[in-house]
DNA sequence: GTAAGTTAATTGAATGGTCAGTAAATATTA
DNA sequence: TAATATTTACTGACCATTCAATTAACTTAC
């Protein structure tokens, strides 16, 4: 090994973090080992264990942080926005867009999402970010239906329709989506949307 | 061992096959080996390998058979079905049903999807699968389309909504469904999808 | 119709590899 | 000196896969 750091957690726990997330990338949930992330990062397996205990504690700490620059690196945006309608383009337009589906790589956030039917942890985690999201949209869309910019019954289930449909664009892509690009049929999902938002529908 | 059965490749594949799909369901993705397999079974781990030659072969026949159950087990129904009208909503009752959402563990299903992102054949078995069901939805959509049943512009761009907001379900009720059965928000989905099929939308 | 020959089903035992995790030793920092 | 960072060396378990041996069932010939 050529040069020892001696950092501190502080700045070896992210960097470790970042390290499992490249190798999950590379190598898939299978592919990847303590061991691997180790090399990887060109330290000694047990030091990650010494920070992190175990691999379930890893995988944890690792799904909170993408949980945490999910919810960061978007949303911010549309707070200082004060025009609701605007907002309101704003935010559908973000939500069916490429960028947002790819805040975390797919492969990995499949791979997370799969977990959650073994792993309560997991489970809990990915439904908190779920529920925060629909109950931003829950609140969001009381304004804008108080402004007249949608028609809905029923805020909640409104949310719930968004971010179904949102997440279902993530299958499509993957399976179907191979003879056009991602936006081209996200966007066609959103008119769809907001057909539904402005009708009374829901 | 009990008693030795020799049966023949006929029976025992799909034997092994049930075999796998049962320690998958208990055990998850992880946590199936081939040895797993093979005691669940009462046999011995290499009489699998003779039969599959290896474990990808193995996954690979399982989707298939898993594939092969989600085509047949619910179409064939329809097709008796001379009134377009009544075959129209018995079509999009099945879709959006709990049963329909149920015809594969969800948890196997999920651990294959994810496969699907690091294996080439995994991948291609679940694509020509969503492409058969968004082909037959498309194939269907023209004739209700002509009798005036629904109306869309672009019939396979309508059946890729379908699917995909069928597929979005399966996230909302691991994830967001945890305060209502499947059926009630389903059917909020699918009175939405009317809308849209219904009113020029795509 | 029974003995020999052939094939398929099944097991046994072993291989090399990787895995997560532990406990103790060494190095660095403050 | 005390605490923390890092490595070393090791464990036992499990993994997919291989190869050779054994057993049962079927085929053919006499």
């Amino acid at each position: 090994m050529a040069g020892r750091k001696n950092q501190n957690a502080e700045l070896r726990k992210p960097e470790i973090l970042e390290g499992y997330y490249s190798v999950l990338i590379e190598e898939g949930l299978e592919g990847t080992s303590i061991s691997k992330i180790a090399k990887h990062l060109g330290i000694h397996p047990s030091l990650i264990l010494h920070y992190f205990k175990n691999k379930d504690n890893l995988r944890l700490a690792l799904i909170e942080l993408m949980i945490s620059k999910y919810k960061s690196k978007h949303l911010i945006e549309f707070d200082h926005i004060e025009d609701p309608a605007e907002r309101f383009t704003l935010l559908m337009d973000t939500i069916f867009s490429y960028k947002w589906s790819r805040t975390v790589d797919p492969g990995v956030h499949f791979g997370f999402y799969y977990q959650s039917f073994r792993n309560k942890n997991v489970s809990e985690l990915f439904r908190e970010m779920f529920c925060w999201l629909r109950d931003y949209l829950c609140q969001q869309f009381v304004i804008y239906n108080r402004e007249g910019i949608i028609q809905v019954n029923d805020v909640k289930t409104a949310a719930d329709f968004i971010v179904t449909l949102m997440e279902g664009l993530e299958f499509h892509a993957q399976f179907l989506g191979q003879d056009q690009p991602f936006d081209s049929f996200a966007e066609k999902a959103k008119k769809s949307a907001l057909v539904v938002l402005k009708n009374h529908t829901l």
